[in-house]
DNA sequence: GGCCTGCCTTGATCCGGATCAAGAACCGCC
DNA sequence: GGCGGTTCTTGATCCGGATCAAGGCAGGCC
């Protein structure tokens, strides 16, 4: 949800993901951060947990994380950038899965069939933490908190998935998607009213089972209603309330 | 997707599933024969995973086995019977996220909200093995083959979630939903080709996020060409291949 | 028996969003 | 600079499935 080389359109500071923390604190929003403080700081165990991690990176716009049929054999948190995963259906259609922002994990949907049930794709330059799943497990078994943060994960991915699929109109899907967005950028220490849509519209309207010509449409009425300010990618929420009513079915709580 | 009475309408024979196997081998089909096998019967981790079950039920149609906003402190294996699991949102509208057979797991979703987000309804008379969380945990933790077959079952939630999120026409999700049950049925000893469909119309309905008026106006159809008989509740198909080909774009595989 | 209540089926109509089409804005690249 | 490709926007038309409406059928109850 943001642009990782200063881009001169974001008017916010680099903002806190700009580069993971040092040793002792490992990644200041890091997805495994829950984790970290309940094993305790300066633990033997979370020299372990680090232990495991790789820093991998920079993948540029376009290019694979990981890809359908690829072995599985680790996940990733996104450290900074935006990536989108998608299924290819039999019939060649895309399908996009969710998209991610720093501090999120993907791959988790890969530890059932063994191998990646989806494309990972970067949509802007990033950088992701690399958590060999065998290793990972291995460490779980022996550090509660680690299991149960894994099983959070999980859980919680489950929960998402089944909100999009309810049958919603247009105008719902798209205020949900844009207050859980901004939600999410608000969680991750970045503004949760500004900021850009790295994936294109047509990424969009895949995502909620739309039309990219829809999808601009309601974007535009949207704007009419002085609901939100648009230019291009670049996203302002002005009545965040207002939205987030027009999405209440599909958003949680 | 069978009564557990002898109803006289299902030609099977009573099934496999009918009762619970001994303390030696657990449920013949249960959720966790995969993790048992791995641990090796008769070992003593065996018994410490039976311990932390309890048989549950008869819970009879429409009575609620856990309900949105329940504290999360176990999960449930379907012994016998059938379950359907629901979010009712903020406008009241029931939303059904899935159906169980026997063998399969429900409340997974509950671990990340500390709270099972959604209702367990028993389609027909039913029973469960429920696993105490809190414990099972704590065994996997000892056990590597639990923990894996816990990360296994809520990575395989984690998949079929999202088969249902696409855009498909009311043919296709129709046939992929009876193909799936089917194979269901199959993959639990019973047949896969003539079953009860023990949900009304409105539930597969609800669940494909079609009108009940689409769901019938489709079985006639299909019933049309051939694919399949339909009498009521009671289902054959005629056609699997038929069937598998129009859904193939939902189906896994 | 008669009546009521769900559940299911079938027909008629309507509407939201897909699709088709055309043009605008914005690249990167030569 | 000019140019081709991609992305985005907006308008016109169309269609699949929702909705409205009516009737059939089975089970439960008086």
């Amino acid at each position: 949800m943001r642009s990782d080389h200063p881009p001169g359109r974001l008017p916010e500071p680099p903002g806190p993901i700009a580069d993971d923390g040092d040793e002792a604190h490992f990644c200041r929003t890091c997805a495994f951060a829950g984790a970290c403080q309940a094993v305790g700081y300066g633990k033997p165990e979370l020299r372990q947990l680090h232990c495991l991690v790789e820093h991998v990176g920079p993948f540029r716009t376009g290019e694979y994380v990981f890809r359908t049929g690829n072995p599985f054999r680790a996940i990733f948190a996104v450290r900074s950038g935006t990536v989108k995963t998608s299924m290819v259906d039999k019939e060649g259609r895309e399908q996009v899965l969710g998209f991610y922002l720093p501090g999120e994990v993907i791959g988790l949907n890969g530890i059932y069939p063994e191998h990646f049930p989806c494309d990972a794709i970067a949509l802007e330059t990033s950088y992701f933490c690399r958590f060999s799943f065998p290793a990972m497990s291995a460490l779980a078994a022996r550090m509660p908190a680690v299991q149960h943060h894994l099983f959070r994960l999980l859980s919680k991915e489950l929960g998402s998935a089944s909100l999009l699929a309810g049958d919603h109109s247009a105008d719902e899907r798209m205020a949900a998607f844009l207050a859980d967005l901004g939600q999410r950028c608000a969680a991750r220490g970045f503004s949760g009213t500004r900021f850009q849509l790295s994936m294109s519209r047509g990424d969009i309207a895949n995502y909620l089972r739309l039309a990219a010509e829809t999808v601009s449409r309601v974007l535009s009425r949207f704007r009419g209603q002085g609901l939100i300010q648009v230019e291009g990618r670049q996203l302002v929420i002005l009545d965040p309330v207002g939205l987030r009513r027009i999405g209440r079915s599909l958003l949680p709580g």
